[in-house]
DNA sequence: TTTT
DNA sequence: TTTT
């Protein structure tokens, strides 16, 4: 069908390091556990309460892993925005199983750093038209939107806030 | 975990047509079935290809599940945004098992239709304030965003749109 | 300042057929009129109220430029994902003036039809990987997802959905 | 129209503290300067570059007006989901301008921290079904997703998670 | 199971 | 397993 939407956006943390391995023919996928919580006080007792959910987070783009690699830690925050996959698998008992994950791999996927865990601050990535990462500054050679309009625009903080 | 953000945005097609079920104290519940799909032409055959997604799209809240059962069929066009849960149950053989859904409950979550099978034109449902949708005009009547800013604007669509 | 996000998503219709034109070095812009709108009910009156917001979308995409021209019509009801961008300029009085539009540019902007009219239903388009569409068939020639990828993934969707 | 959606979510920092001001009525209205930037390398020259997009936040919620005021300062981080409007003004020389702003307002709209200035961690608001804020506790008393709802199924987060 |  |  033509004409759909598939996307997830989660903020939250890491509950482990990232796990990269590879497929047969060398390209790196990276697994993270992402969990996300709500907090709300119940109407009745008045008690504090919370849920976390977990999500699995796949990540297929070759310079989305490298980003996971070097710079993502347990308990890091992040932003990321993929799509939902539905996965069948067999188990070792041969029991059929599913498991939906969260898919960052092609044009519409990002990985953005929240936190200054790892050494260095926040950074943002997604998937560049041309290809991966270049290999000799990761974190800032992402070649995003052709910045160039609107030339003339002063990125300090404190004194050029237009309103 | 403060500081998190759990969101799914689907724009696909009804499967079939919503299941409606109850709870024991008598608050409905509607599943839906919502396909999302990816084209694309395979770069060595030049093949034209297709992968459809099936999303589990459970609605908790009530009026949404109202507008589910009298407004949606198989095969109509709809926005939904929710959060992702994933649920474990055991099934018939004793066999842990895991449903990841999206979940449509509280404040954050939306179901609009995108055209107007079953008859009416689209039409665009979220969690109001005060409750659930009132019974007699259950299409127009959620009170949306005090809209009553920007006083003056005109909503015709042929002559006034300002640039 | 690294670590931020800005994204829009609008699903409206067009309320004029888009307007294209071209740079000195020829490359092509597209500008869109979009219309959202929100009804609900007066509480007080009871009265059935609707307001409609106008978004100025302008596609920067070389891709996403011809789909605007060759299947966007007045009327047209689009998915559309790009960033907010405020642009300063000056009117002929010499009046500095400022314009925000939602910019569909780069690795993260997507333009989805979400109707059939003007000749062949809901297609969905996103910047691809390696420039722009092939000028053979624009259409679907999109090599979105590497949907194959993941080794082991069934993709066959007619006999194997969990729901 | 119906059938639409309107949504801008951004993750940026704040440039200046939040200012609050008062309706005739009393009602609250925050004004929030959230920075979002790119940053990128000049394929040509190799040089790192970085633009910072201005937004304008508006917040007509009472509850997340409350939280803007008693957490929110110059520098914080913050995720924020609201409408984009359009909004008419004459300025003091009689000259017509236009200012377009994100809109917290209505069932939609979030707030969240995603760093722990001002004291107190990341929090997460959101508009509640029944009405503002609770005064004693502004932070944690956001009675979001009902999650206890959807009998049978497990909350427990510690010892049955998937993956 | 949808849709194109 | 995270985070507050």
């Amino acid at each position: 069908m033509a004409g759909s939407v598939n996307k997830v956006i989660l903020v939250g943390n890491l509950g482990k390091d990232p796990e990269i391995r590879r497929t047969q023919d060398g390209r790196p996928i990276a697994n993270l556990s992402v969990a996300t919580s709500e907090t709300w006080r119940d109407k009745a007792t008045g008690e504090r309460k919370e849920k976390t959910e977990w999500h699995r987070v796949v990540i297929f783009n070759e310079g989305l892993c490298k980003v996971a690699e070097q710079y993502l830690k347990k308990g890091a925050k992040i932003y990321v925005e993929g799509a939902l996959q539905t996965r069948k698998w067999t188990d070792q008992s041969g029991v059929e199983k599913y498991s939906t994950e969260v898919v960052l791999q092609g044009f519409n996927s990002t990985l953005t750093m929240l936190d200054g865990r790892g050494g260095g601050g926040g950074g943002s990535f997604g998937e560049e038209p041309g290809g991966d990462f270049g290999s000799s500054s990761p974190v800032s050679s992402a070649p995003r939107r052709a910045v160039a309009a609107g030339g003339g625009r002063n990125s300090d903080m404190d004194d050029d806030i237009p309103f």
